[in-house]
RNA sequence: GUGGAUGUAGCUCAGCUGGUUAGAGCACCAGGUUGUGGCCCUGGGGGUCGGGGGUUCAAGUCCCCUCAUUCACCCCA
């Protein structure tokens, strides 16, 4: 194929059955937020540019892989890297500090990266996130970590492990922060070339390097730096968390990309990963909606990455069966069959029929690969007003009166004794 | 942005050191049953061997370039 007519790079193709695998993880994400009484939110998916330089002005994520563009009217706009920028823009813009606290918003969408694709990484690709605005509370932590394990766990992931780190506040992260440099200062020798850069840009990441992990170990521990309010926060989410049952643990050496973060950050993993490392991540950020000209508002969310999920699922997340009942028809039948298909799906039974004017033989093999009933419509029987209706999985056929054919199916389905396991798998 | 691997049918792949009309399994279609699926049997459609250039009597096979995919680093979901 002309490469100039292929998809771009990093992009995907969702194909059945894996399109309804992200239906159905979207409807289970949502589902769980509702029970947990978030509401959901739609932004664009492009901002002004200056949406997310105002937030991410040193991370990777808005210094070199934004897409952005200049419009015919002359504005910069960028595809959104992330949602909180977002959604912290879209919670000034419309006033919502002045609605009912706490304000629990989730969303979901396509999210624009420009880095060189790799294993579960695109792009383009999907992010389930929430934010929660208005609690200082590590209850607020907690109950967006709860919600975020509760969709790990309910698609099949069992014991999701989370690891979690505090980074401080406005008073004790500096003095941290200082404390840490000057320990790496002493070894510039040792470091790997990243780390010499991160030293200038962002300090606290020189914990999550790959390759200096001997330095680290006797680098000083932020635990120890920790003001009492930050301790206790943290303290308090660990125990709420462990205490609802989920698997919680401090790491002392995560700490986050985005850097509007304070105190907590977390992230979970899975072991089918590879080198994505995260299923999930995200923290508390504070001070960020102050950065958009509005009132500051405590905050804390997560973003979750959908095709990592999915990935890591595997089949365990099955698509719903396609199709209940196909109508075969004899020859010269086709029209009788479709609008006997519409009476069917005006009573909601999923119905297929033939539209290839295909043979009966092939007509019944295209019914075996994805419904469980088989009603053939023509022939003599027509003229007494019957069809023969084939159930797949009980090997049976009989004769039914048109008018009693809706009913008739409804109430075999509704029969508790027969289950279909009869290939009805998409 | 840096480094490695791989491109043969819709999918998964075979094709020995270059040598006739490039194969298999799965999938798809038709027939075996002019009105009854699955299993089985028979047949069929499908390929610019990613693209371009080069070496050679001869290139899927060797060389160069390019594109795409993929894995890792950086970074992140």
């Amino acid at each position: 194929m002309n490469p100039e007519l292929q998809r771009p790079k990093g992009t995907q193709d969702i194909l059945p059955p894996e399109s309804w695998r992200y239906d159905k993880m979207r409807r289970l994400a949502l589902d769980i937020a509702q029970q947990y009484g978030f509401n959901l939110i739609e932004t664009p998916i492009f901002e002004q540019t200056s949406v997310f330089l105002r937030v991410g002005e040193a991370t990777d994520i808005v210094q070199h892989e934004r897409y952005s563009f200049i419009d015919a009217g002359g504005v910069n706009l960028t595809l959104r890297p992330e949602g909180t920028a977002a959604v912290a823009r879209a919670y000034i813009q419309n006033g919502l500090y002045n609605w009912p606290k706490p304000l629990k918003l989730v969303y979901w969408g396509p999210m624009f990266r420009r880095e060189r694709p790799q294993a579960e990484r695109y792009r383009q690709h999907t992010q389930f996130g929430a934010e929660l605005y208005g609690s200082e509370s590590p209850t607020a932590d907690a109950e967006i970590i709860l919600l975020a394990c509760r969709v790990v766990d309910r698609v099949g992931l069992e014991n999701p492990e989370v690891r979690i780190n505090s980074i401080g506040c406005a008073v004790c992260r500096p003095r941290y922060r200082q404390a840490l440099v000057e320990y790496y200062a002493g070894r510039r020798e040792e470091l790997c070339q990243d780390c010499q850069n991160r030293m200038e840009k962002n300090p606290l990441r020189l914990l999550d390097c790959k390759i200096d992990v001997a330095i680290r170990q006797t680098a000083p521990d932020l635990a120890d730096y920790w003001c009492d309010d930050c301790r206790a926060h943290i303290e308090s989410v660990m125990d709420q968390v462990g205490g609802a049952g989920r698997s919680i643990r401090r790491d002392p050496y995560l700490v986050r990309g985005l850097d509007y973060y304070t105190r907590t950050v977390f992230e979970v993993g899975h072991p089918s990963l590879g080198a994505a490392t995260a299923l999930f991540g995200g923290g508390r950020y504070d001070g960020l909606s102050g950065q958009f000209d509005g009132p500051s508002a405590p905050a804390v969310g997560f973003g979750m990455g959908i095709e990592r999920m999915l990935s890591a699922v595997g089949n365990r997340l099955q698509p719903e069966p396609a199709s209940v009942v196909y109508i075969a028809h004899l020859p010269g039948f086709e029209n009788q069959a479709q609008l006997l298909g519409e009476q069917l799906r005006n009573v909601g039974l999923a119905t297929e029929c033939d539209l290839l004017n295909r043979s009966l033989k092939a007509q019944l093999r295209e019914a075996g690969k994805t419904a469980r009933f088989t009603v053939i419509a023509g022939g003599y029987e027509w003229e007494q007003n019957l069809v023969q209706v084939k159930d797949f999985t009980e090997r049976s056929q009989e004769s039914v009166a048109v008018p009693d054919l809706a009913g008739y199916l409804l109430n075999q389905l509704r029969n508790p004794e027969q289950n279909s396991d009869g290939g009805a798998n998409l």
